[in-house]
DNA sequence: CGACTTCTTGAACAAACGTTTAGGATCCTG
DNA sequence: CAGGATCCTAAACGTTTGTTCAAGAAGTCG
């Protein structure tokens, strides 16, 4: 009721002093951003509905009646959630973007560095719908799509026809570990959200990226297949 | 309401007549299948903590205490759907291996085609851990890599040094468009998850496991960079 | 038919839930 | 220091939750 700011400045009792308006997003040890850290911690485990604001109150070492004065309702403090993560997203993709982090691998690659809460809300976030994981899944498209349009440019990739659609296929399957990291780190024996896991699975991915894995005349079958399908209607099965 | 359940003849009073021990997974419309299927539906869409019994009950038209009845428990009826779509899985992949369908993508999309529910539940199930999201995945997993050992004794694959972590990577890419089909399908302008949709992001995925996106400069030098940080332990960033 | 088992339900219960309320504690401002 | 705003809590409220219980239909078997 009283405060509901979007964005939540560094402690309240210390009205902007600075004119430093970048959100740090390491200070803000406001209680509010407490509770709103403990819930981001606490939906990807539990769930949305899991989740109780008495688990949230508790983590955050305050009263459950606290959370609902400073979120109004535990709905509105998911979105408080969505929105703020939202905002480290863009952030760290604008930050990216100046050092040279951008053409490593782009911002996901930048926030898996920067903070794992972040990247875990993120992931259940995009699995569990709602209008603002929409919102996250587009922001991040158009970070691929910005990609691939510089990486063309440079000559760096051949150019697509359908560059959205591309992009977006591409997303999806860029997704998959980040989405599914809990089983891939069991499988590949590292964690594969920190540096050295990622490090670890890089060389993998490379192999599936430069098509190195596949024999070219496979490819050529399944092409050419897809390409019978597409001017017909049905789809005639072709064995060896 | 009124009391009536109207058309519903189940066959539970049929003990198992003859020895017939094989699930067929369509005709068992038991009530007892009607109200997991009613869970597998709504497990999905709203968690399993946001499912109420209630729910469940009203979706499968029977009362709350009789899915206690039948599951014992909230949690049990948990256990019975993740037991029940294992089971579907891997008798699709039976299945496949018979007919042609295995070659042509393997279980997934054949799974893709027979039951959407499952598929759902599937793509959840795997997000949402626990220890039966292990057991698919683990199930998923033995299969690409029976899928690839077949692929490269037929010469169509390169052989690869570590097959098992290799396989891992494509599986958690593979599943990328399945877990995320919801913004997959809103970003294709299809649903991905029908036949037609396959064969819409099929082209688009080709392209990706052909290596034709990337140019192989590129591909070489950032092979050659993470080389380097193998050797040695930190990271040199190395532009153009 | 009557006894037996199985399927099914309405009503009720204790626990846990999100949220409200009234008020204490703490800090800022003049 | 007085006054007011802000931060925070304990206790309680009404609702919803998973689950239990006793009993009613309904089919099976002798």
């Amino acid at each position: 009721m009283s405060s509901t700011v979007g964005s939540d400045r560094t402690s309240a009792r210390f009205p902007d002093r600075s004119g430093k308006r970048i959100p740090d997003l390491r200070a803000d040890r406001t209680t509010r951003a407490r509770i709103r850290d403990a819930a981001i911690a606490r939906f990807p485990q539990d769930g949305f509905a899991g989740t109780t604001v008495r688990d949230i109150a508790a983590d955050a070492g305050v009263s459950p009646a606290l959370v609902i004065h400073h979120f109004g309702s535990k709905s509105r403090l998911r979105e408080a959630c969505d929105h703020h993560v939202i905002e480290v997203l863009g952030e760290t993709k604008r930050q990216a973007l100046h050092d040279g982090t951008y053409r490593q691998g782009g911002t996901l690659a930048a926030l898996y560095q920067v903070m794992e809460p972040i990247t875990r809300y993120l992931a259940w976030a995009l699995g569990s719908g709602g209008e603002s994981s929409q919102r996250i899944f587009d922001e991040l498209l158009e970070d691929v799509i910005g990609q691939l349009r510089e990486l063309e440019a440079d000559g760096l990739m051949s150019p697509m026809r359908d560059r959205h659609r591309q992009a977006a296929t591409l997303l999806v399957m860029q997704l998959g570990p980040l989405v599914l990291h809990e089983h891939f780190s069991r499988t590949m024996g590292v964690d594969t959200l920190s540096a050295e896991g990622m490090l670890t699975t890089a060389p993998f991915m490379l192999r599936i990226f430069s098509g190195e894995l596949v024999n070219p005349q496979f490819l050529s079958e399944v092409g050419s297949a897809l390409a019978e399908v597409e001017t017909r209607g049905s789809y005639s099965r072709k064995r060896k």
